[in-house]
DNA sequence: CATATAGATAGACGCTTGTCAATATGTAAA
DNA sequence: TTTACATATTGACAAGCGTCTATCTATATG
Protein backbone atom coordinates (compact mmCIF):
# COMPACT_ATOMS: atom_id res chain seq x y z
CA UNK A 1 0.00 0.00 0.00
CA UNK A 2 1.35 3.16 -0.83
CA UNK A 3 1.09 6.61 0.92
CA UNK A 4 -1.04 7.78 -1.15
CA UNK A 5 -3.67 5.41 -0.42
CA UNK A 6 -3.34 5.74 3.07
CA UNK A 7 -3.59 9.57 3.26
CA UNK A 8 -6.74 8.55 1.49
CA UNK A 9 -7.69 5.99 4.13
CA UNK A 10 -6.35 8.32 6.80
CA UNK A 11 -8.34 11.08 5.43
CA UNK A 12 -11.57 9.09 5.55
CA UNK A 13 -11.16 8.23 9.06
CA UNK A 14 -10.48 11.74 10.04
CA UNK A 15 -14.09 12.90 10.33
CA UNK A 16 -16.60 12.55 13.59
CA UNK A 17 -19.64 11.31 11.18
CA UNK A 18 -18.02 9.02 9.30
CA UNK A 19 -16.34 7.51 12.43
CA UNK A 20 -20.41 7.49 13.53
CA UNK A 21 -21.33 5.30 10.30
CA UNK A 22 -18.40 2.73 10.92
CA UNK A 23 -19.78 2.30 14.44
CA UNK A 24 -23.22 1.49 13.12
CA UNK A 25 -21.69 -0.68 10.40
CA UNK A 26 -19.82 -2.78 13.05
CA UNK A 27 -23.28 -4.53 13.74
CA UNK A 28 -23.76 -5.43 9.96
CA UNK A 29 -24.99 -3.70 6.97
CA UNK A 30 -27.53 -0.93 6.67
CA UNK A 31 -29.22 0.80 3.90
CA UNK A 32 -28.49 4.47 3.81
CA UNK A 33 -31.70 5.56 4.73
CA UNK A 34 -31.49 3.84 8.25
CA UNK A 35 -27.74 5.67 8.57
CA UNK A 36 -29.89 8.53 8.22
CA UNK A 37 -31.94 8.79 10.91
CA UNK A 38 -29.24 7.84 13.58
CA UNK A 39 -26.74 10.82 12.05
CA UNK A 40 -27.58 14.58 12.25
CA UNK A 41 -26.79 15.26 8.39
CA UNK A 42 -28.88 15.87 5.36
CA UNK A 43 -28.91 13.43 2.65
CA UNK A 44 -26.60 14.80 0.37
CA UNK A 45 -23.80 14.96 2.97
CA UNK A 46 -24.68 11.20 4.02
CA UNK A 47 -24.24 10.44 0.08
CA UNK A 48 -20.53 12.49 -0.16
CA UNK A 49 -19.40 10.41 3.57
CA UNK A 50 -20.21 7.03 1.97
CA UNK A 51 -18.44 7.73 -1.25
CA UNK A 52 -15.41 8.69 0.94
CA UNK A 53 -15.41 5.34 2.54
CA UNK A 54 -16.04 3.44 -0.31
CA UNK A 55 -13.57 4.74 -2.30
CA UNK A 56 -11.09 4.52 0.06
CA UNK A 57 -11.74 0.70 0.25
CA UNK A 58 -12.99 0.55 4.07
CA UNK A 59 -17.04 -0.02 3.23
CA UNK A 60 -18.77 -1.99 0.55
CA UNK A 61 -22.19 -1.17 -0.81
CA UNK A 62 -24.66 -3.40 -2.69
CA UNK A 63 -27.42 -2.22 -4.47
CA UNK A 64 -30.65 -3.68 -4.01
CA UNK A 65 -33.60 -1.73 -6.02
CA UNK A 66 -33.55 1.81 -4.84
CA UNK A 67 -31.77 0.78 -1.65
CA UNK A 68 -27.86 1.17 -0.96
CA UNK A 69 -26.50 -1.28 1.69
CA UNK A 70 -23.67 -0.49 2.97
CA UNK A 71 -20.79 -2.61 5.46
CA UNK A 72 -17.20 -2.56 6.81
CA UNK A 73 -15.35 -4.09 3.87
CA UNK A 74 -13.97 -7.68 4.57
CA UNK A 75 -9.99 -6.32 4.46
CA UNK A 76 -10.78 -2.86 6.55
CA UNK A 77 -8.99 -4.74 9.75
CA UNK A 78 -5.71 -5.75 7.53
CA UNK A 79 -5.64 -2.64 5.76
CA UNK A 80 -5.57 -0.45 9.15
CA UNK A 81 -3.61 -3.28 10.61
CA UNK A 82 -0.81 -2.68 7.34
CA UNK A 83 -0.90 0.83 7.97
CA UNK A 84 0.13 0.43 12.22
CA UNK A 85 2.71 -2.10 10.44
CA UNK A 86 4.49 0.10 8.41
CA UNK A 87 4.72 3.14 10.82
CA UNK A 88 5.03 1.68 14.01
CA UNK A 89 6.36 -1.44 13.82
CA UNK A 90 5.47 -5.42 14.73
CA UNK A 91 5.01 -5.23 18.02
CA UNK A 92 3.74 -3.21 20.82
CA UNK A 93 6.97 -3.80 22.49
CA UNK A 94 9.52 -1.30 21.04
CA UNK B 1 -10.22 7.02 23.33
CA UNK B 2 -12.70 9.48 22.56
CA UNK B 3 -13.60 10.53 18.62
CA UNK B 4 -12.13 14.15 18.69
CA UNK B 5 -8.31 12.13 19.69
CA UNK B 6 -8.99 9.67 17.24
CA UNK B 7 -10.13 12.17 14.82
CA UNK B 8 -6.63 14.02 15.70
CA UNK B 9 -4.80 11.09 15.17
CA UNK B 10 -6.04 9.95 11.57
CA UNK B 11 -5.58 13.63 10.62
CA UNK B 12 -2.17 13.86 11.59
CA UNK B 13 -1.66 10.62 9.55
CA UNK B 14 -3.49 12.06 6.56
CA UNK B 15 -0.52 13.93 5.25
CA UNK B 16 2.28 12.27 2.70
CA UNK B 17 5.35 14.54 4.39
CA UNK B 18 4.07 13.47 7.88
CA UNK B 19 3.78 9.76 6.97
CA UNK B 20 7.70 10.05 5.48
CA UNK B 21 8.40 11.96 8.66
CA UNK B 22 7.25 8.83 10.58
CA UNK B 23 9.37 6.47 8.20
CA UNK B 24 12.40 8.19 9.04
CA UNK B 25 11.53 8.13 13.09
CA UNK B 26 11.07 4.38 12.51
CA UNK B 27 15.06 3.58 12.74
CA UNK B 28 15.44 5.77 16.20
CA UNK B 29 15.22 9.53 17.56
CA UNK B 30 16.32 12.71 14.82
CA UNK B 31 16.86 15.85 15.37
CA UNK B 32 14.73 18.21 13.29
CA UNK B 33 17.56 19.71 11.55
CA UNK B 34 17.88 16.11 9.90
CA UNK B 35 14.71 15.42 8.87
CA UNK B 36 14.55 18.62 7.14
CA UNK B 37 17.61 17.59 5.31
CA UNK B 38 15.52 14.66 3.88
CA UNK B 39 12.30 16.40 2.99
CA UNK B 40 11.62 19.37 0.14
CA UNK B 41 9.73 21.58 3.11
CA UNK B 42 11.02 24.49 4.79
CA UNK B 43 12.26 24.91 7.97
CA UNK B 44 8.94 26.50 9.48
CA UNK B 45 6.71 23.70 7.57
CA UNK B 46 8.23 21.05 9.44
CA UNK B 47 7.74 22.41 12.65
CA UNK B 48 4.28 22.44 11.79
CA UNK B 49 3.82 19.11 10.96
CA UNK B 50 6.26 17.85 14.25
CA UNK B 51 3.83 19.94 16.42
CA UNK B 52 0.70 17.88 15.10
CA UNK B 53 2.24 14.44 15.37
CA UNK B 54 3.43 15.49 19.17
CA UNK B 55 -0.25 17.02 19.94
CA UNK B 56 -1.81 13.70 18.69
CA UNK B 57 0.64 12.06 21.21
CA UNK B 58 2.11 9.74 18.01
CA UNK B 59 5.61 10.93 18.30
CA UNK B 60 7.71 12.56 21.62
CA UNK B 61 9.84 15.14 21.71
CA UNK B 62 13.14 15.58 23.96
CA UNK B 63 14.89 19.01 23.82
CA UNK B 64 18.51 19.19 24.17
CA UNK B 65 20.40 22.81 24.34
CA UNK B 66 18.93 24.49 20.75
CA UNK B 67 17.99 20.89 19.38
CA UNK B 68 14.92 19.58 18.90
CA UNK B 69 15.36 15.13 18.88
CA UNK B 70 11.94 13.25 17.79
CA UNK B 71 10.86 9.92 18.18
CA UNK B 72 7.97 7.72 17.61
CA UNK B 73 6.32 7.54 20.69
CA UNK B 74 6.27 4.13 22.76
CA UNK B 75 2.50 3.93 22.50
CA UNK B 76 2.47 5.23 19.35
CA UNK B 77 1.18 1.35 18.10
CA UNK B 78 -1.42 0.81 21.06
CA UNK B 79 -2.80 3.88 19.71
CA UNK B 80 -3.40 3.22 16.36
CA UNK B 81 -4.43 -0.96 17.65
CA UNK B 82 -6.95 0.64 19.68
CA UNK B 83 -8.21 2.66 16.42
CA UNK B 84 -8.61 0.20 14.43
CA UNK B 85 -9.98 -2.61 16.93
CA UNK B 86 -12.89 -0.11 17.64
CA UNK B 87 -13.97 0.45 14.13
CA UNK B 88 -13.11 -2.74 12.36
CA UNK B 89 -12.92 -5.49 15.21
CA UNK B 90 -10.30 -7.87 17.00
CA UNK B 91 -9.58 -9.78 14.26
CA UNK B 92 -8.60 -9.89 10.54
CA UNK B 93 -11.17 -13.13 10.17
CA UNK B 94 -14.72 -11.61 10.38
C1' DC C 1 27.49 41.86 25.01
C1' DA C 2 27.35 40.71 20.01
C1' DT C 3 26.80 37.26 16.87
C1' DA C 4 25.35 32.86 15.05
C1' DT C 5 22.37 28.99 14.92
C1' DA C 6 18.04 25.88 15.88
C1' DG C 7 13.56 26.08 16.15
C1' DA C 8 8.81 28.41 16.90
C1' DT C 9 5.31 31.80 15.74
C1' DA C 10 2.57 35.09 12.83
C1' DG C 11 0.37 36.26 8.83
C1' DA C 12 -0.89 35.50 4.09
C1' DC C 13 -2.44 32.69 0.22
C1' DG C 14 -4.53 29.03 -2.51
C1' DC C 15 -6.53 24.59 -2.22
C1' DT C 16 -9.45 21.20 0.07
C1' DT C 17 -13.28 19.77 2.88
C1' DG C 18 -17.91 19.42 5.21
C1' DT C 19 -22.18 21.14 4.77
C1' DC C 20 -26.56 22.49 2.75
C1' DA C 21 -30.46 23.63 -0.73
C1' DA C 22 -31.76 22.59 -5.18
C1' DT C 23 -32.00 19.47 -8.73
C1' DA C 24 -31.18 15.21 -11.30
C1' DT C 25 -31.25 10.14 -11.78
C1' DG C 26 -32.92 5.68 -11.09
C1' DT C 27 -36.42 2.38 -9.52
C1' DA C 28 -40.84 0.74 -8.19
C1' DA C 29 -45.76 0.96 -7.79
C1' DA C 30 -50.43 2.75 -8.99
C1' DT D 1 -47.35 6.69 -17.86
C1' DT D 2 -47.62 9.18 -13.86
C1' DT D 3 -46.37 9.44 -9.27
C1' DA D 4 -43.60 8.53 -5.25
C1' DC D 5 -39.47 7.38 -3.13
C1' DA D 6 -34.21 6.41 -2.45
C1' DT D 7 -30.04 8.05 -3.66
C1' DA D 8 -26.59 10.83 -6.42
C1' DT D 9 -24.96 15.14 -8.35
C1' DT D 10 -24.33 20.18 -8.66
C1' DG D 11 -23.15 24.51 -7.02
C1' DA D 12 -22.28 27.54 -3.30
C1' DC D 13 -20.24 28.86 1.04
C1' DA D 14 -17.48 28.98 5.26
C1' DA D 15 -13.98 26.72 7.71
C1' DG D 16 -9.74 24.18 7.80
C1' DC D 17 -5.19 22.83 6.01
C1' DG D 18 -0.40 22.94 3.89
C1' DT D 19 2.79 25.98 2.45
C1' DC D 20 5.62 29.96 2.21
C1' DT D 21 8.18 34.47 3.77
C1' DA D 22 9.21 37.25 7.50
C1' DT D 23 10.10 37.61 12.13
C1' DC D 24 10.66 36.19 16.90
C1' DT D 25 12.66 33.36 20.81
C1' DA D 26 16.06 30.62 22.90
C1' DT D 27 20.58 28.83 23.33
C1' DA D 28 25.48 28.71 22.69
C1' DT D 29 29.93 30.86 21.66
C1' DG D 30 33.46 34.54 20.65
Amino acid sequence: MNDRETVKICKALADENRLNILRLLRNGELCACHLLEDLHITQPTLSHHMKLLCDCGLVDYRKDGKWMHYSIAKDAHAKLSAVTTEYFGEEESR
